[in-house]
DNA sequence: GAGTGGTCTAGACCACGGA
DNA sequence: CCGTGGTCTAGACCACTCA
């Protein structure tokens, strides 16, 4: 098992701090020839150092050294940047679109809306020090919320909605699970189709138990911790 | 890109219900043949399924169609057990060893102990439907429980602990990642070396903030969704 | 013992990124 | 425009599973 040799190479040179966050790799051919192997043999290799989350790629740009992930807490209802500024990490905010539109199937799922309901449905890529870690897509039912587009939306969506219209998140149902960034969503995080991925669903409620507005985050797995403590029943 | 269609293609076959959870896809060889490529690319395709989490491996005996994930939800001190039965699922614990030995790197760290100290460390496979999921490793630390191991452990060691010792659960502390199986990890869940896993650390406290307990579970990534519904500050 | 998956070789072409 | 990563070919050998 020749590739488990090189990734531990790898593993070791990362760790003794010869490799530093957000350096890139050498070119895959000069490693493959360094470890006197293939291509096919060392992107093994590479391709196992990207499940472990020690390195990423960026399409066709080549490979890099992971950075910490960020400390994310489901319980607390923290925006991104106040988590990221807690962890003295530089953070930033892409609108990518944001427009009104037809409820499509995960709208209506999250939102439990009947057929056909417009949403206020905007996209979002975060960025920790300019690496795009994650693409946020955010639900909210128009009619609570007229003129939402209108104001700025690089900053978080939570505050926005709690200081501009008096919705205050009481509660929040989450689910986590595993995936690939496909397609533009992949693009949008400069990423390769098929790079794993943490999904984390978000459904907000108020006081009363209605849904507020809801959240699919795609991050790059590599980027993220989930970290939380909380009181068992 | 060839493989995106080969793994489109099965999916749908997936969703047409044409293939059952469990069920065993044919050989690499053949289906490489029936698609019109060689072995690597098909292999391509399968990973970026097992990715997915869509379909995974037992090493050397061939990919399955991967049942639907168990729900987990980590704000309810649910045992393993109990949790698959109220999802209607078969569940199974063996235990692969228990034993007295002295606090390594990982225990230290979770239950904040001095170096060299003794814990018990219990290490179980879980299953459903026969098909071994996560492996769990339990660290005790020992004054607390003189003869815990004396104790039949395919049961819940939350409810052993507390019916046992009075030691009640009130708060847990959690982190969740994503990794891969490897070595011995990756054997005794049938799994290969590299395959995709998520790894859950639970430290669990009494009613006074002292430590009881800690866990390490490494799952198979697309055998758990991970589910709450929780109150915000 | 046949067939399987795990691993590896030694090439190739293309489209894109970056200078 | 060069070099890169993304993709693909057509084989090979071995160790293991399973009948």
């Amino acid at each position: 098992m020749q590739y488990v040799k090189i990734k531990d190479a790898i593993v070791e040179q990362i760790e003794a701090g010869m490799l530093s966050p957000r350096q890139k790799l050498p070119a895959e051919r000069k490693l493959a020839e360094s470890f006197d192997t293939t291509r096919v043999t060392l992107r093994e290799a590479l391709s196992l150092l990207e499940a472990e989350g020690r390195i990423y790629r960026e399409d066709r740009r080549g490979w890099f050294i992971s950075p910490l992930p960020l400390r994310y807490d489901p319980g607390q209802a923290l925006s991104f940047l106040d988590m990221a500024q807690m962890q003295n990490r530089l953070a930033k905010t892409e609108v990518l679109n944001a427009s009104t539109c037809l409820a499509d199937k995960q709208a209506t799922r999250l939102l439990a809306l009947p057929a056909f309901s417009d949403v206020f449905c905007i996209n979002r890529v975060r960025y920790l020090e300019d690496r795009p870690v994650v693409l946020v897509t955010n639900y909210v039912q128009s009619k609570l919320t007229p003129d939402l587009l209108a104001h700025d939306l690089t900053q978080s969506l939570n505050q926005l909605l709690c200081n501009q219209y008096g919705l205050k998140q009481k509660q929040v149902r989450y689910r986590i699970a595993t995936s690939t960034l496909l397609g533009s969503i992949a693009q949008a995080l400069r990423a390769t189709s098929g790079t794993p991925a943490m999904v984390i669903e978000r459904v907000h409620f108020d006081s009363t138990g209605s849904i507020i507005d809801a959240a699919i985050e795609y991050w790059r797995h590599d980027a993220i911790s989930i970290e939380s403590c909380l009181e068992l029943k």
